[in-house]
RNA sequence: CGGGGCGUGGCGCAGCCUGGAUAGCGCACCUGCCUUGGGAGCAGGGGGUCGGUGGUUCAAAUCCACUCGCCCCGACCA
């Protein structure tokens, strides 16, 4: 696997930045728009959101979500009445201010966000605690106007999920806070296939508007953290700014207590950066709009003798719900087959030449790391299925081992800084809960906390001031 | 938003410094022959006006100004 057949792809190690734009353009998911900072999904790309949105849909789905869907604009009155969001938000909100030729009176933010326009239905359909809780997710859209862009990981539109609840008391929505990043973790562990860390943000790193912010944090190749998702405890931060009350049992008017949560097609970019190689892109199983590419060897009379035999393998494996095709061209050589798919991230290859027809079999290559297997046409639909969730759990375990080789910890700021300007990676270290020596890290080596991470010990001291900690976050640098 | 780099057929680049004739190369594409178990070979062919605008000049891909976009580092950012 070390020799590099692609050679228009940088080489991942030497420069990532360049091997990723390299390698989602190549695989073609992506193009550039016309726009500065958009960018076009192109089907293969669009086609792993789609099998995202499956999974995780049918996840919320199933913990009693409903989708629904809120208007993209929203008056700039209603962005105003949450102080903390405005604040937060509006450095990146693009506005609205003619309808056709007529200024209108109130400019119309493009949502960076739906707390606000959700917030405000909800203060109308909420009137008592028999109404609770409303569990509301939506499918969008958003626009933030960020000053740098790279494809799928910031964007300046982006598509994601967005779910809005609310509830009658603080447990009922933390438990909800909660419920949703375990789901997210799952997902993202078991589906694509990276492992993260799941935890608190400082209050400095919080949400704009929320109490609480959980986040799920994945480690890339390069020892920058990526945040691929985040689960928000809002109080009653946004029900008393947008009035949502209902009337509880004992004839009392309450507030609810809501969360938001949300994931996007970062992932796409996470997945990418944390399985490729020099060879292009590798998509787990789970999610891989095409799992299984089966390449005929086109050798001599290949049509009457291997072909039919893949156009039968293709079909059983249709009929056991694998994603699978065949690449019958004939104006490409099997070599080039092999790394056109490769590129694309197939993460498993089925070659049929004329030597396995007689031998009855087929052969099994994993994206990976090129392993083979040869089996039996009669064990095929298992002997892939099983290949198939090999790939899918060594992904995970690789991704796991880079993880873990990269996560340290350190008590003393300079090794700490040393930690960073090396390796990078994840770094434990205890911590007194003063936005003061969080600020200090990051003015010296630029990384923040990731997640609070546990609670200190008895005895353990502040990296920076000395005094006694409270946690041991999760610093690292970030995307 | 600050510093740096780069925009030349679809992609990757050369040419620019030192202005001058038909803008060149590799890949991709089209036609034909021949091949096919790791990106085959030969022959023929099509396609660009040099990111955009303005200027200097007899003459601009090349010099100057402005502008748009992309990439890297930093700041900012859920």
């Amino acid at each position: 696997m070390s020799e590099k057949l692609v050679k228009e792809i940088p080489s991942k190690k030497d420069d990532i930045s360049k091997w990723y734009i390299s390698v989602i353009r190549k695989a073609d998911l992506v193009d550039y728009a016309p726009v500065k900072g958009m960018m076009v999904i192109k089907p293969a790309g669009y086609a792993i959101w789609e099998n995202i949105q499956k999974i995780l849909d049918r996840e919320f789905k199933k913990t009693g979500h409903q989708n629904a869907y809120f208007p993209l604009l929203i008056p700039e009155s209603l962005l105003n009445k949450e102080a903390e969001h405005v604040e937060g938000f509006s450095p990146e909100v693009a506005w609205v201010t003619l309808g056709g030729n007529e200024e209108l009176e109130e400019r119309l933010a493009i949502r960076p966000t739906s707390e606000s326009i959700i917030c405000s239905m909800y203060s109308k359909w909420i009137m008592s605690w028999r109404d609770l809780p409303v569990l509301i997710n939506q499918w969008v859209n958003v626009l933030r106007w960020e000053k740098v862009t790279r494809p799928f990981l910031r964007t300046t539109e982006f598509l994601w999920q967005e779910g809005h609840t609310a509830h009658r008391d603080k447990e009922d929505a933390m438990e909800e806070t909660l419920r949703i990043i375990n789901i997210y973790k799952n997902f993202i562990e078991n589906s694509l296939a990276i492992p993260v860390i799941m935890g608190k943000k400082s209050d400095k790193e919080r949400f704009a508007g929320a109490v609480e912010t959980y986040t799920v944090e994945a480690l890339m190749p390069d020892g920058k953290a990526l945040q691929a998702g985040t689960s928000h405890y809002l109080g009653d931060n946004f029900s008393k700014a947008f009035d949502i009350k209902y009337e509880d049992k004992d004839n009392t008017l309450k507030y609810v207590h809501q969360t938001s949560w949300g994931v996007s097609t970062r992932l796409i970019g996470g997945l990418v950066l944390t399985h490729g190689d020099d060879n292009g892109l590798i998509i787990p199983p789970k999610v891989a709009p095409v799992q299984v590419i089966i390449i005929p060897i086109s050798k001599g009379n290949w049509k009457e003798s291997v072909l039919p035999v893949a156009k039968t393998v293709k079909e059983r494996l249709e009929n056991v719900n694998i994603r699978v095709n065949l690449d019958d061209r004939e104006e490409y050589t099997p070599g080039w087959k092999f790394s056109e798919w490769e590129m694309r991230g197939v993460p498993l290859r089925i070659e049929i030449g004329p030597k396995d027809i007689e031998k009855a079999q087929v052969v099994l290559v994993s994206r990976i790391d090129r392993e083979k297997r040869f089996v039996s046409l009669n064990s095929l639909e298992d002997s892939v299925k099983t290949f198939l969730d090999d790939i899918q759990k060594n992904l995970f375990e690789k991704a796991k081992k880079f993880r873990d080789e990269h996560t340290k910890s350190s008590d003393n700021l300079d090794e700490f800084k040393e930690y960073m300007k090396e390796g990078r990676g994840f770094i434990k270290a205890p911590w007194c809960g003063e936005e003061a020596c969080e600020l200090k890290i990051k003015e010296e080596t630029t990384a923040t906390i990731r997640t609070i991470g546990e609670k200190a010990k008895e005895g353990d001291r502040c990296i920076v001031c000395g005094k006694p900690a409270k946690y041991i976050p999760f610093f690292a640098k970030s995307y």
